[in-house]
DNA sequence: TTCTAGTTTATAACGATTCTAAAAAAGTGT
DNA sequence: ACACTTTTTTAGAATCGTTATAAACTAGAA
């Protein structure tokens, strides 16, 4: 299995929950966006197989920690999570409540003007609000 | 009372808890970033006055909703308000969880390259996450 | 195999937010 | 002032996403 080394890696040890998880997130063509509660769907369905709620809240948890996962600073009742680790942003469609992404390369360059003392930038993320 | 005709003209009732509110939020040299609990807390020591949990939480909505306030695009475990309601962007400063306000002016033009059709842009929003 | 630390699990607890329904207050007309 | 309607406030209950608990299980090492 192909995530077994990634986990070792990361001092995680390879489980069967967490290499079942590793497939469902990371065995797609595309990346994408998605709260616990779709995580944990997702993973009846294509695995038949049920996963504790409390393992899935641990693993995006710890696969967050590692990297492999991001969170979505948005505003909603669940927290979102995304597939997609590079530097990028999002559009926020308010009627649909669905996310989409902007890459980087969609955005022109962002100046930040101003400093904050030691203090240093670890990320710069945009959030575009959609309307009709 | 300033706020009499300012709540009269959204169509709220000028009651003794909104313009309380009102007072705590608007009468201040500079805006503020807040939580609903920061608020019923500052409602106490200031005003010496309890008001419901859930009248304020139906007065920020209710604010919100008229513009008077504006929701943070921020993962918390409480949603974050602020009392700056020109559009803006902010800081986050992730080890004393503080929002930093980042006007416009200190952001270089943001060019957003990607359009998503069917939709308007409402805002646009940027989140500077700031580490040591 | 035996041991140990790490992991999973069902379930309880937690806490921010929302709901409920009854009481109070505001507005309107007389 | 009074009667009447609509909005608002309120305490408390309910909801629900998330986290904690503690017992059973498992991976890896010796
Ligand atoms: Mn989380
Ligand atoms: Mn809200
Ligand atoms: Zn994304
Ligand atoms: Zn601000």
């Amino acid at each position: 299995m192909k995530y077994i080394e990634k986990l070792r890696n990361s001092g995680l040890r390879p489980t069967k929950q967490r290499l079942q998880i590793c497939e469902v997130l990371f065995d797609t063509e595309k990346t994408f966006h998605f709260t616990i509660n779709d995580l944990a769907n997702k993973i009846k369905k294509q695995l038949n197989n049920k996963i504790s709620l409390a393992t899935v809240y641990n693993t995006v948890h710890a696969f967050e920690k590692k990297g492999y996962l991001k969170q979505i600073p948005i505003n909603s009742n669940q927290t979102y999570f995304d597939t997609n680790v590079s530097d990028h942003h999002h559009f926020y469609d308010l009627k649909d409540e669905k996310l989409i992404d902007l890459e980087t390369s969609e955005v022109g360059p962002i100046k930040i003007l101003k400093q904050i003392d030691g203090k240093k930038i670890k990320s710069v993320e945009v959030l575009v609000k959609l309307e009709d």
